[in-house]
DNA sequence: TGCACTTTTCATTTTTTTTTGAAAAGTTTG
DNA sequence: CAAACTTTTCAAAAAAAAATGAAAAGTGCA
């Protein structure tokens, strides 16, 4: 079959490097908390020349159809990876978006700002919490303490969408 | 016993509170990627006014002392609780260093700065590997590849420091 | 439209991470 | 210094996260 053709003959192009670069990226996803199968799939099509097939990465990864789908999934929402169509292939192609550090943009985005808008409803519902049994002699103290949070998740996010504004240039 | 009565006279106080608050810090150490148990921990230390003994923790948590153990160990290392001697008391005791930042600040600084050097390291070592054998075509592609990761991980070590001093403030 | 192929979903299995609990190590003070 | 107490360590258990694989859903072309 061609398309394994073609990957047996990546692979003795450049196996070691391919291997230090999925190295690469799999602890650099594991930064974000990413699972290591997504670092591999990104790494696979980093350092592809051309785009691949969703089994042209599961055979070269020896990974399930059903990871690489959820992988690609994931990279696609960060907007890690691009689709390309082919043609005279019915199937999706995917190549890397090359500015990684995009990907960290989009995971501030979708990951972490979301957590620091909970958090910021979740301080006021606890500042009625205190103004309702304000009877203790402590509460000024909570007070204080949730203040401290308050300021801390504004500064959250003012310095994040800065941080991801960086990294998009 | 005193200890026990004294946690259950707190809890009494702002037990909702309390758990609310002990929910918030969860949340925000998964977004670091820390343990439930750690972020149970310290937020049961932030909103203490005094300092609490390792069984007093545990035992409001109802968590083992060895996840208490562990969990303080980290939380330490991360600078963000302090240790106080009380008088007429053998046991540690332990408060939450109440700005929350500095623990972001640290964590950059432990977790996240050491990555991104064995990253600078392992793509010279990619380089290397390139220039030995850069007889294949498409040697230019991988070089082009490798420079963006270069000024990413350049960019990164700005980056983060800079941050984590913001944070500090 | 129906068939062949591709992708997604999701219950189950596997792997990894976290917690437990008991034993070992470390401390303090009588 | 030894007994009583406190903390740490670490093998084993429990819980959580990720991967598998097969069935369902989706796609497009003949």
């Amino acid at each position: 079959m061609q398309i394994q053709k073609n990957a047996v003959k990546d692979i003795a192009l450049h196996d070691e490097l391919e291997i230090e670069a999925i190295d690469f990226f799999v602890r650099m996803m594991s930064i974000l908390g990413l699972p290591r199968s997504i670092g591999e799939i990104y790494g696979v099509l980093y350092f592809s020349e051309d785009p691949l097939s969703m089994d042209d990465i599961s055979s070269r990864l020896k990974i399930s159809m059903g990871s690489t789908s959820q992988g690609l999934k994931t990279l696609r929402s960060l907007k890690a990876i691009r689709t390309t169509y082919i043609q005279g292939d019915r199937r999706d192609h995917y190549s890397a978006e090359s500015e990684f550090r995009r990907l960290f943009s989009n995971f501030i985005k979708e990951d972490i700002l979301p957590h620091l808008d909970s958090a910021t409803e979740r301080i006021s519902h606890m500042e009625e919490h205190i103004s309702k049994k304000s009877s203790s002699s402590n509460s000024e103290f909570y007070t204080t303490r949730l203040e401290k949070l308050k300021r801390l998740t504004k500064a959250g996010k003012k310095l994040l969408p800065a941080l991801a504004g960086l990294l998009k240039l």
